[in-house]
DNA sequence: TCTACTGTATTAGTTAACCGATACACTAAC
DNA sequence: GTTAGTGTATCGGTTAACTAATACAGTAGA
């Protein structure tokens, strides 16, 4: 489940844990209830510390995603569809902005990058 | 004309000073031809480091947006438009696609980023 | 309580980006 | 060639992000 982490991929490591998990749930192999493997089981396999193991977790914890329960374990958590919709928005929109400013910071204005984006898009729905 | 420079922004100085050049050469304000202020002048009037006014300059030499004639001076440079405009297009694409990847490492797909795309373009026009 | 598991906190090392100081090199005009 | 203007190269300090090492703290069951 944990093949394709890179320790030299320009993105870290602990985001690159957390992906994983992510995906995995939208996947449908973990469900809510499931727990985690343990901070030090996934760091001795993925031959990474255990810190960094414990902060794609916190990460993880911080959207919802996961509890964490000291001395027991990480556990998948069960969040209404509504509420995961919402967050999800509230980060693609973030993510949008993030997007027009770095464009701007170019002179590149919302008309090109709309079309950039559409052309995107269909590139990759036509896959 | 460099008057919102902030050095304590997260974007770096070089990029600032950059991005005022790109605005001022989008606004007409400087034509081909013109020369930029030198390296110096532009440092001390900034009260910062030649070094990073030489940066800002030498990342747009790269754009093609000025021509460094060492010892002379920097000067704006004539680019056709269909050239420059390929140049934009291919940089909206690329900002594109790190957004996609941005996006699906948090588990968003391309329909929600659409959504939250084409809500955030609608909001800037409607501005 | 002891043990073996869980996660946590603190500290230090590595790396990369950024920027300043300073010395260097090119060009034009005198 | 000297001078005064240009840009350049190198080096070191600062900062922030990331990760490792290590020691700490909570929980459950024998």
């Amino acid at each position: 489940m944990f093949d394709d982490i890179d320790p030299r991929s320009p993105t870290p490591l602990y985001e690159q844990i957390a992906a994983r998990v992510r995906m995995a749930v939208a996947a449908g192999e973990l469900v809510p209830g499931d727990s985690l493997p343990s901070v030090r089981s996934l760091s001795r396999s993925l031959r990474v510390n255990p810190a960094t193991v414990a902060g794609a977790y916190r990460n993880l914890a911080s959207d919802g995603f996961v509890a964490i329960r000291h001395g027991q374990g990480t556990f998948v958590q069960e969040v209404p569809r509504y509420v995961r919709d919402e967050e999800r928005t509230t980060q693609a929109v973030q993510l949008v902005r993030g997007l027009l400013q770095d464009a701007a910071r170019v002179g590149i204005g919302t008309e090109e990058l709309a079309l950039a984006f559409n052309a995107q898009v269909g590139a990759e729905v036509s896959e």
